[in-house]
DNA sequence: TTGAATGCAAAAAATTTGCATATTG
DNA sequence: CAATATGCAAATTTTTTGCATTCAA
């Protein structure tokens, strides 16, 4: 664990849910030397493979990265205000559950978000 | 409808599911003169507005379009093999029932992939 | 003729890679 | 000392934009 690891893994926990480069401004404001966005990459795979930490696809274009004890959740993307929220891995068992009884496939739901409408938007629509 | 947008929409057609990028591709060995990226980039758009076809992430850099028929179903990419399986949407029905009651997010679990091991690859761990 | 669509080339954005240097154990 | 990590710059890859030209109603 290196230094620069160390500020990696910071940032991503200061920010729970964090992209590449949402992580390399962050640790860029954290008082120390820029890390160049090489290392940065590098130390998130590192990390990964380690178990410390994690990702979940938000949308098409952002591995979002979080602690590796921060991944019970489903992340559920709002395609009209564009806003994250969460529910339960509890609320998906069933589904898991029929996924696999069909296919044979196991399905790991918390690593790419759902999308869909939040309450606010679905009810103007 | 131009004749550009029509390729363009029988490439979609007849892929089944494809990048924009295995589009531009695939209209340029139809027989007919290539299309510029931005082109295909355009009509894919401007389709998908039109309610022609839709598109599904299938994995964080792969927006992949289809059909609008075609879109009743919940893709699985296997993070062994990275094949593709479907499930019938209704396996996810009740899943979907319980993030509106728990959150009052209207849930679309076709847009984007779940990830997962399939038969083959889940057994071998 | 008037607005929309196309093609091209250049610009952006997001990662990745090569390689010399510095660091770790 | 041997192996690994870092920093930088350049290369890739994917998508977007500006703009002159062409097409269609």
């Amino acid at each position: 664990m290196t230094p620069q690891r160390q500020r990696v893994l910071d940032a991503v926990s200061a920010l729970a849910h964090a992209t590449p480069d949402e992580v390399v401004t962050a640790v860029g404001a954290d008082g120390g030397t820029p890390l160049s966005p090489s290392t940065v990459y590098r130390a998130l795979e590192a990390l990964e493979s380690l178990g410390a930490v994690g990702h979940t696809h938000l949308d098409h274009r952002a591995p979002t990265y979080h602690l590796a004890d921060h991944a019970d959740h489903v992340h559920l993307v709002c395609r009209g205000c564009g806003r994250v929220d969460q529910c339960d891995r509890e609320a998906a068992a069933g589904f898991e559950g029929n996924v696999l009884q069909a296919t044979g496939f196991v399905a790991d739901v918390t690593h790419m978000a759902i999308h869909g409408w939040c309450r606010a938007c679905a009810s103007q629509r």
